[in-house]
DNA sequence: GTTTTACCAATACGAACGTATTGGAAAAAG
DNA sequence: CTTTTTCCAATACGTTCGTATTGGTAAAAC
């Protein structure tokens, strides 16, 4: 039982600043430039601090894409809708437009997410934050799709199912252009637009 | 003018080899476990070998991606089909299935694209082997879907282009879920046959 | 045989790495 | 004030890195 007790820090915003700065460089540089001291640098404070908030530089890798993960998920809880619920073609685009990495922000996320695709083949933890979502988001589409027919915004022959890995596989082809500058985050938003368009009746 | 002219090995092959080591090493633990030594000891050969082939570590890691392209050019350009000319729907199912990462071969090749999509950002020779590529096969599926709709075997009011970014987005979206071992290839061909079988008549 | 030189194994070297260790500042409780 | 303990800057240590350098081997030309 401490009797004396000193100041405490805000540990979860340390750690999230350092995990910042090493997002940062993963998506300019990749995972090859990561060092304890390039992560120091990046984030403007010294090596000890980063040593004091994690352990060794695994712990400091899974923490950063967690945090990543995250803030991920912030963004889609937090999303709010201007007149209440969204319709389902609405909530459609809105999830395929997110997937693409039109902004600074997502850019990031996305390019951070390749870099450590290869990480996640060997370490189960990793492996876990593509392994639970992916089906997740595949049934949210197909669920979206299966509302927008039974409401008759789409031909009853179409299969979810099927729309759903064309939806995903159309919004998740638009990356790799859209990060080398081939294509404009508009283009890529047209293309999904000009799809839906097509979908919906 | 040289008088003498020593024992000359075969150059391209020595490069090959080491080359291949080091696309193993990618594939499996990512560009951050490149070093020399470890391209040597994969490869079996000496580091002074690999010092004595490349000039150094980038241009090692330039060779080695422009190698994996030259193979994936090879394997297509010495596609043969038992019985002449391949249908429109044949060549457009073989071309979808290629991008699959189903056997350990193709399973490589795309691990390897993943791990330096993000060195390609800031270099423009990398880059280049993506920017140029990408819009060719676009263009290629799109003419195959519009030979197949000339012969009658598409419906002449599905328009090529969209067409193509379907199917490609359809079969490049396979790529996550069967190297994470979430879908099998045998899923991941299923997915691209169902669709084929609703885009022909 | 001698000579020449491509080939490459071995070693060396300085820089950068992950991390263990040390020491001190600073805030809260008594 | 003193005490306690968190926080972290600084330094040190052993390893690994890219690459420069050295030296020797062996094949081809003469």
């Amino acid at each position: 039982m401490p009797v004396h007790v000193p100041r405490q820090v805000d540990h979860k915003a340390r750690r999230d600043q350092i995990a910042e700065a090493l997002l940062d460089i993963v998506a300019s540089q990749g995972l090859e430039a990561i060092s304890v001291r390039a992560v120091a640098a990046q984030a403007g404070v010294s090596a000890g601090r980063i040593q004091h908030y994690f352990a060794n530089k695994d712990e400091l890798l899974a923490y950063a894409i967690e945090y990543q993960d995250w803030l991920v998920q912030q963004r889609w809880n937090e999303q709010t809708w201007p007149e209440g619920e969204p319709t389902p073609r609405e909530a459609l685009r809105w999830v395929l437009l997110e997937t693409i990495p039109g902004d600074d922000r997502r850019r990031r996320e996305w390019l951070v997410g390749v870099a450590y695709l290869i990480r996640m083949l060997a370490n189960p933890k990793l492996r876990a934050l593509y392994v639970d979502g992916l089906p997740r988001l595949y049934q949210l589409l197909a669920d979206l799709v299966r509302m927008a027919q039974e409401a008759g915004d789409i031909a009853p022959d179409r299969d979810p199912g099927m729309e759903a890995e064309l939806l995903f596989g159309l919004a998740d082809s638009q990356g790799p252009p859209v990060v080398l500058g081939l294509r404009s985050p508009e283009q890529a938003a047209a293309a999904i637009d000009y799809y839906l368009d097509h979908l919906f009746q």
